[in-house]
DNA sequence: CAGATTGGTAAGATTCTCTGACAAATATGG
DNA sequence: CCATATTTGTCAGAGAATCTTACCAATCTG
């Protein structure tokens, strides 16, 4: 049976997900998926509240909730934003960036794998076709 | 910046959920995601709840609450399984069918965009990658 | 046939998300 | 430069979705 390539992708995501996930408890930090989700979000230097909810595609309220769950777990903070007194950032604490790099490791673990079952060319065909379907399928691009 | 795939897997599979949802929306019928995701996996000839949940991976008990929901909506119904006493089979009334329906044509439409907007070859080697990759990520394959 | 397993339900709590209303800071158009 | 609109975020309350624990009935197994 031929499957439907999101299908296909979801299967995949979610692969993703579930092993970042158990990596960052078994790192023993107790994240819920919702809160996962939205701290992949956050950028380097920190991210408005209003972006985060966009892009996770919530209402900033929701947003607002884990955040809030994030912060009282000490992974991130919020300070103001120099750029406009209405705005604060939230930004991931030491501790916060350590959950970061648990995740991060993961994923590059997970992009080996992928490689060497797949081999460079289809692998790099694979993202390829995925980068190319982004232009019509992401509504931030 | 060059995004992790999984990533990219998400980004395309929100749309297509997305677009699914909004197509069954506008055909009339008031389905919430949660709903729609478990309805999507009910077999043609009928599913246990067991099923339903482990494929969704969520507890039997949430996959019961939800096909309550669909059950009062109309859209499914429980029929005794031959097989055991024990079980029942959630299968599609012919309601249900109607959502099917719409929701397989507009899979279809985005089908056609993709293979558009890639091409043949490009839309075939992404088809493939994603099935390859399903080896290594499904847990029910 | 006795115990273990499987399919499903019941009750209650928790988590996640939404809508509506609001305050404060900023941007914009005369 | 001021009045108005927009943006950023919070608060309060409600609904949706999920979980844990406990349980019953049917089936499988040794």
């Amino acid at each position: 049976m031929e499957l439907h390539p999101a299908v296909l992708m979801f299967i995949a995501g979610r692969h993703v997900e579930t092993r970042v996930v158990e990596a960052v408890r078994d790192a023993g930090f107790d994240l819920t998926l919702a809160q996962a989700k939205l701290a992949a979000r956050i950028g380097e230097h920190g991210s408005r509240l209003t972006d985060l909810a966009e892009q996770a595609q919530i209402t900033k309220q929701s947003a607002g909730f884990l955040v809030d769950q994030l912060e009282r777990a000490g992974l991130v903070e919020r300070v103001p934003d120099p750029a406009d007194a209405r705005a604060r950032l939230v930004r991931f604490t030491e501790r916060g960036l350590q959950v970061v790099s648990v995740a991060r490791t993961v994923e590059r673990q997970i992009l080996r794998e992928w490689r060497r079952h797949l081999g460079p060319e289809r692998f790099a065909a694979l993202q390829e076709g995925l980068t190319a379907l982004r232009e019509i399928t992401d509504p931030y691009a």
